[in-house]
DNA sequence: CGCCAGGGACGAA
DNA sequence: TTCGTCCATGGC
């Protein structure tokens, strides 16, 4: 058990954790939120704009400030982004959002799970796939569970994944858990790829797509120069820069280039949970 | 390009 | 209560 404290102006939990990009994190009644990343367990707390981090594990400040994305300067990365009064709003209202360093295989398990479903829907379906599958993890008196390994779930039928309620995805989900347990798919590989070819390789995969690959590269491989959309930035890219909504990933990988990761974070939070324009 | 795939949540009727 | 629609899509 460990507390570490970080200072950190440009972060708020709410902002992070309900942005989108994570599915472990669950906010608490007095705000905290509590999660599991990896084989921890921590609450994560606000005070006095310190970010206050209660680990399960000893020794896990080096572990946190990489998830946590801690060392970028992300008062930059905002004022490279605030091209226009649309992204200067949506930094306003998202500006306490950071792009979390997670694990490769939880986040590609996780976004195949997503495809076609809605946030409660995936919690529910992954955690309930840690318990099934993960190791049990003991925080402050409470049961936890880690996402599983590839080895776990690739070593399941197609049944068992349909049994978790993930329908039509099971087949993708199982052979996603048996390529990366064989090595074909590796995270190390897909690191040392420029995000072009890193995208090939994982859009080759049976049951990963344009928006899946994206995400997955984002949220887990800290690649930053693409936008993924979807219906809501297709939908915002139109309305407030003119873009045809097929060209919405091109226009905005042009127009922020290693930054696009970042401004689609900021523009996807801003307008589906912040205030709508027309 | 168009259709379909589970299933749950949510709002309208 | 029931019905229609939506959901951070992708395969065929």
């Amino acid at each position: 058990m460990s507390e570490i404290i970080i200072k950190n102006d440009d972060f708020k939990l709410k902002d992070t954790f309900d942005c989108g990009q994570c599915f472990r994190w669950d906010e608490e009644e007095d705000g905290s939120f509590i999660g599991v990343a990896g084989n921890r367990c921590a609450r994560l707390s606000e005070r006095d704009g310190d970010i206050i981090i209660k680990s399960s594990q000893d020794n896990d400040e080096d572990f946190w400030k990489s998830y946590l994305d801690i060392e970028r300067d992300y008062g930059e990365i905002k004022r490279k982004v605030s091209v226009n009064d649309v992204m200067r709003e949506a930094v306003s209202y998202g500006g306490g959002i950071r792009i979390l360093r997670q694990e490769f295989f939880e986040t590609l398990i996780s976004f195949i799970i997503s495809q076609r479903s809605s946030i409660p829907k995936i919690k529910s379906t992954v955690k309930k796939m840690s318990e099934r599958y993960g190791e049990r993890i003991e925080f402050e008196g409470k049961e936890y569970y880690s996402f599983p390994s590839c080895e776990a779930l690739a070593s399941l039928s197609e049944e068992d994944f349909r049994s978790l309620g993930t329908g039509y995805r099971a087949p993708y989900l199982l052979r996603a858990a048996q390529a990366v347990h064989s090595g074909d798919i590796s995270e190390k590989e897909l690191l040392s790829l420029p995000t072009p070819e890193a995208r090939k390789r994982l859009i080759s995969m049976y049951g990963v797509g344009d928006k899946v690959c994206d995400c997955v590269m984002l949220f887990s491989l800290a690649k930053y120069d693409l936008f993924p959309s979807d219906v809501w930035i297709k939908r915002a890219m139109a309305e407030d820069f003119g873009a045809e909504e097929e060209r919405a990933k091109t226009v905005g990988e042009e127009l922020f280039g290693e930054y696009s990761g970042f401004a689609q974070q900021y523009l996807f939070y801003y307008r589906r949970n912040g205030k709508k324009v027309s």
